[in-house]
DNA sequence: CTTGAACCTCTAGTCGCTAGAGATTGTAGG
DNA sequence: CCTACAATCTCTAGCGACTAGAGGTTCAAG
């Protein structure tokens, strides 16, 4: 039987964290000492560490919830694991392309600066006019 | 005159974002019509521009706060502005590299499922046990 | 003058936690 | 057995940067 904080320590997730994935449903409520207090068995754990890997290659809560409850049936087909990380994985090359523009063009921007005050600095002057901008930027999160 | 809509259209700002950076002390609070209507200028207008460019770089608020002030003062030396700028870059700089170590090993997860079955399935596989993980990732957000 | 789009304020929700208060329990040493 | 004190408990609120919605008012075109 584990403590939390023997969760915690086990799968370098915060105690608070896990109580907070209790409540959002990703892990059951476990029993229960005496005195009120969790115990987990090794199952539980096995399934936090599943979050956290999850969570570590950056999946959402919904996704690692999806994944979490296919795993509970191995009888079924896994395309929708595959399409979850194919997915994922196409939505974190959109975000590297996106930042590489990014940093090209914050490259530019600091790099181009050899002006000493605000007047002069082309990073201000950057900001201000859109002209500056070597192309379009997109949002990113 | 500008109604928040018309600065909405211009900036590419949506509406309630322009209420909220309000809220925040990021633009002033505008003169308003006769009914209570924001009523914007010009200025206002450019300064909406420049902290939608900063966020389209991904400067945070408060960054965009300081350059901001720090543009209000053209006769001061402008380091701060460029400290701000290098420590975006090098911290997007940062985010590519875990993004790049993610795209790896999804990569490899998600490319290297041919089971049929979530038991067979690489995906769910490599979540549950961490041996199959090249290496450590480290949490991105 | 009427219609309907645009505007107003206010509150609450998003995501994935994190922090803190204030109370209780578990455990190791004496 | 007693005493510390670390760990745990519940509950609420906060983070950043918005976004959504309710319920009401104003503006501008026809």
């Amino acid at each position: 039987m584990f403590s939390i904080g023997d969760m915690s320590r086990r799968s370098r997730v915060k105690v608070p964290t896990i109580r907070y994935y209790e409540q959002m449903g990703l892990i059951g409520a476990p029993e229960r000492s005496e005195g009120n207090q969790r115990r987990y068995e090794q199952a539980d754990l096995e399934r936090l560490m599943f979050i956290r890997h999850g969570r570590d290659l950056g999946l959402t809560i919904d996704a690692i919830r999806e994944l979490l409850d296919l795993s509970g049936h191995p009888d079924r087909p896994c395309e929708n694991a595959d399409r979850i990380a194919a997915a994922h994985l196409s939505s974190v090359r959109e975000k590297i392309a996106s930042l590489r523009k990014l940093e090209a063009e914050l490259e530019r921007i600091a790099t181009h600066c050899q002006g000493s005050t605000v007047s002069d600095c082309y990073v201000i002057r950057a900001l201000a006019r859109h002209e500056l901008c070597a192309d379009e930027h997109e949002r990113i999160d």
